[in-house]
DNA sequence: GTCTATATGGCGATAGAC
DNA sequence: GTCTATCGCCATATAGAC
């Protein structure tokens, strides 16, 4: 891994954690064992630095929900399957989570449509397209919305949800998530 | 008004917009009209100050949901009742709901417990509440977090949905989202 | 309770040697 | 491509007068 990569694996990790104005030039190029100078070598600013750093943060999750639109299973199925793929990809690289959290917090109009266009169109659409064929006469966007949004709030909000009643172990099984999003939007048909 | 609730309530906006190591000492006390050391007579330090704001802005929460509980309304008009207020408190105070989410986002197990215990736990309670008498078979804490997931999500996520595929005029009117999101639930129970 | 002045240190960014 | 050294600025925080 070249000096680059290694400098975007980190900022990847130290932007999520600590945000953008959180961490200091200083504190990245001490974690990849190079002189900040070095980095002002690859990336002409900070902010520059953060843009590569979403955009190589987000290149990689595409490929992770192909199989389950590549498989032969039912459409209930391959809900299912969406569902459980989505937390998965958000359990499994919490740094990509975090990333998205703070650029929705953000909420930049040009980001949010570089993000839309750039990294999310093409699942959008099959998740759509899913939705139209379980429920044809329903607003499938309004649906596949709902379908992200149940997911992205279970595993965002856990750490303040053990702390109210009512709370179980279970509510943090990804299958178990999964199954009751399912239902819920399969009920609700 | 004196100037410490003066700099609490110019605090709650600027932490909001900015988060916490985004807004500095001296910004603050620009917007307050006041100098920085002025500000440190009122806080012991910046993350007091945080604090001290962070719990200020919650403190009016509570009162907005108990005319809901309050009315002599079925339990499914209450469920929609409470589903329209929620979207309409974060709606109408966008900052309260900023902040909220670099609470979330931080994740400090302290802070989560104590957000739980001291802001939210009344008002869940009669959800689940409700919950339990809409569909007594059903987990009462899974669809409560359901419902105001599937609130939170709207709101938060409307900057990036606009530039997908499917997007809805509709899809940003409080009364329309309340109602899909009602129906959701109703439906799948 | 508020000010001016200042201590002390970290910040982003650059110059120039190797 | 990486370094050391440094610039100029802004950060948090404090001292002491009024």
């Amino acid at each position: 891994m070249n000096s680059k990569e290694k400098i975007l694996t980190a900022a990847i990790i130290l932007f999520a954690q600590k945000g953008y104005s959180g961490l200091s030039m200083r504190q990245l190029a001490l974690s990849v064992d190079l002189s900040v100078a070095a980095i002002y070598h690859h990336f002409p600013d900070k902010n520059a630095l953060y843009l590569e750093a979403v955009r190589f943060s987000f290149s990689d999750k595409e490929q992770v929900f192909d199989q389950v639109w590549n498989s032969d299973c039912s459409a209930k199925e391959k809900l299912h399957g969406f569902i459980r793929s989505l937390i998965d990809v958000m359990l499994n690289d919490q740094n990509f989570h975090r990333l998205m959290q703070r650029e929705i917090l953000e909420a930049n109009p040009e980001r949010m449509q570089l993000l839309a266009k750039g990294v999310f169109h093409s699942q959008f659409c099959l998740l759509m397209q899913l939705m139209a064929e379980l429920a044809p006469k329903q607003d499938a966007h309004l649906f596949a919305t709902s379908a992200i949004g149940l997911a992205k709030y279970y595993i965002e909000y856990q750490p303040l949800l053990k702390n109210l009643p009512g709370w179980k172990l279970e509510h943090e099984i990804p299958e178990f998530m999964a199954s009751h999003i399912t239902s819920l939007l399969l009920n609700s048909f």
